[in-house]
DNA sequence: ACATTGAGTGTTATGTTATAACAATGCACG
DNA sequence: CGTGCATTGTTATAACATAACACTCAATGT
């Protein structure tokens, strides 16, 4: 599977490509991290803090609490493995490993997944607006809220 | 003062005219609603839910619940007088009063301030990407962190 | 005038999201 | 073999948001 940007985006495979990229950058996979890594592969939407601590304290039949999560979250943000969807306070994994991108978030109200799409055009255009302000950008986040194709067709049908 | 878009933007007398857009409209501006306009009027950066309760608080020198902060804002962003800034869990005044528009917030760090910027391209460019991929846009948001053109020139100085 | 209605607000309680602060563990490296 | 540092555990609390229900009061129709 293949996107836009010409990035294989694969949720099946995900996790392995996450991991991949820590041991080759050196980063410490513990396995609390591929844990989460897991949770994070096996669903189909973005997670909330609360959800992923529910199903780790599930599958560790013992209790986790919550800067346990965050503190993993944060590394994951970190290092580029996973984006926080402001707009549903809830964590997605990166589509575009590797890019050290700026991905908009496709929210969809029917199914609940999200999808990442990288527009260059997008970025240029809010750089653009920026710098015509003099402001100057660390970070940008687009989200949009709206109907998946699939769900517009199953609506449609 | 005017803005790229050719509409006036000036904080003084924002609260004034939500007053008359009101007025116009039909909107019924309570006591309460108004004094949490004026709140956001003498307020230059973005303000918390709480923070308005505190306020509020403060000036009628009684307790004022969440509920009513959160409604009255609801009342506020409903007709478009006010919008989440939901990477800061922060709510500021529109200012572009009567446009129904896409409006970028350029959240600066060192200030707090934020300002909304409306950028056509920006908007053709994000309703571009979604549509190439199927994806049916109905709540775009744009936020960005960074450093506005003052805190800049400030730090430089 | 009076009952009815509905918007607005008050009140209490609780749900949800996130972090501070400090203790314990355990591995890496000199 | 102990010292340091990253990681995780634990407890408590902060910060943000909503549910549910009660009360007030102005507008409206008869």
């Amino acid at each position: 599977m293949a996107n836009a940007c010409g990035c294989a985006h694969d949720p099946a495979t995900w996790a392995a490509r996450v991991e991949l990229a820590c041991l080759r950058q050196g980063f410490h996979l513990t396995p609390l991290r591929r844990r989460v890594l897991d949770i994070f592969g096996d669903s189909a939407a973005p997670l909330g803090a609360y959800a992923i601590l529910e199903e780790l304290s599930r599958r560790e039949s013992k209790h986790v609490a919550p800067p346990t999560v965050y503190r993993t979250l944060d590394f994951f943000i970190e290092h580029g493995f996973v984006h926080k969807i402001e707009s549903l306070n809830a964590y997605a994994p990166c589509e575009h490993l590797g890019h050290a991108h700026h991905g908009m978030q496709l929210i969809c109200a029917a199914c609940g997944r999200s999808e990442e799409i990288e527009d260059p055009e997008v970025m240029r255009a809010i750089a653009a607006s920026a710098a015509a302000t003099g402001f100057t950008l660390h970070r940008v986040v687009t989200e949009a809220q709206g109907l998946c194709r699939r769900c517009v067709e199953a609506h449609e049908a």
